[in-house]
DNA sequence: TTGCCGGTGTTCAAAATTGAACACTGGCGG
DNA sequence: CCGCCAGTGTTCAATTTTGAACACCGGCAA
């Protein structure tokens, strides 16, 4: 089972790492699709290492990021509240490891063991959070504050470190999926907010504080 | 303790029915507020009997209604996460009562018993997939759209029963604030709708299941 | 009865956003 | 070296959305 040596504890970590029943390790490359709109789904997924993205695609072809996951994250929950068919891809934006959990087999630790429990809702909660900004942040304001929030969001702003914060590239017509709008608009305000110094890209993209202005301005 | 008298068993029902060390029962009236946005947030909240819904108000004063809630439903699980202040408030759409638990026993509570766990798990679960649909919604559709498809969801479509939906009087100022849209957009809509027989309303408001053709349609 | 008031129906110009188009660039394989 | 191609900068008309305004209709208290 998922027990380790010392017998009576339980380790989350060490649960989330170790290949055992109904658990398997999966390597993907950049851009690869982990798992597809309308697949079966029957598996939650752990990020042990990489950064993807979950994707919609609307009936008329439009898509539409609804999250950047990064290590240490869940994804493909829905599965365990009966939904049967996956909602949006899974998409890897780097190289990366994620376990793969049978549905069962997650059902069945979440109930036997408080710990990984208790690691899960933590996720939950925070990925909630997450996604009711993300809605707020599409309610309230113009698509320039968006495209400025999801800068200072990639640049892990709020996170301690990074002194310059500086986002591996990422094409304006990822960043329009995201942002929810057309890549010309991504296009004009990224240009914009170059020219005001906010932020320098040449390849890389370095992302400045002073961007923040334009989230709290008015 | 939150333990029953047949000692060694839990039931989460009886455990969110009984006051006891940290949780209190508080009732409350329609339009009452239960907690304010930039209220302390100390404490989870668990409903009862009745409706109630979260609003966030931005800085420039325009409101937005990013959630529901249900008997059976949690809110302000954002305390458990270490968000200090609430960032939405919660109003009474209907009377109703709600337990109160103190974050701390709340915690705690998550820890010992995991059929309550399971509980709290599915609520986040539920709560996780309705808030994606909204964002999508939002991304993807027309305020005419997003307007029909909350309309068939105040009117419980796909629960079972109801075989004509009839919703309790709502006001255009709160559907708009629910659909993201402005009141004018709304009585647009809503008079497009009447005149082609899609929901009927004087008083009261029922929503016929063709109006699904707006959402569905292209 | 009168006057107030919340909720509604409607209009309209201003503003934001879309979607499609076109030219330009740099890298990369053949 | 050349051609291809993904990604970018830019334009512009069409469409959607906003926000403010005004009139109308009950109900209800004075």
């Amino acid at each position: 089972m998922a027990r380790q040596k010392n017998k009576g504890t339980f380790d989350p970590q060490d649960f989330l790492a170790t290949v055992n029943g109904g658990r398997t390790i999966l390597n993907h490359r950049k851009s690869d699709v982990i798992f597809e709109q309308g697949d079966t789904a029957d598996a939650v997924f752990y990020i042990r290492k990489g950064k993807l993205k979950i994707v919609t695609t609307s009936a008329q072809g439009k898509e539409a990021v609804i999250g950047i996951m990064d290590v240490g994250g869940f994804f493909g929950e829905g599965c365990l509240i009966g939904q049967p068919l996956r909602l949006a891809a899974a998409v890897a934006l780097t190289d990366c490891t994620v376990m793969r959990i049978d549905r069962a087999t997650m059902m069945k630790i979440l109930q036997k063991e408080p710990a990984f429990a208790e690691l899960f809702t933590a996720h939950l909660l925070t990925r909630n959070s997450r996604i009711e900004e993300d809605l707020v942040d599409q309610l309230f304001n113009s698509s320039e504050k968006r495209l400025a929030r999801i800068l200072l969001l990639l640049a892990n702003f709020g996170k301690p470190g990074q002194p310059e914060p500086v986002v591996t590239k990422i094409s304006q017509e990822t960043l329009a999926e995201m942002v929810g709008t057309t890549r010309p608009r991504v296009s004009f305000f990224m240009n914009k907010f170059r020219k005001l110094g906010f932020i320098e890209y040449n390849g890389k993209l370095s992302v400045h504080s002073s961007l923040l202005s334009v989230v709290l301005r008015d």
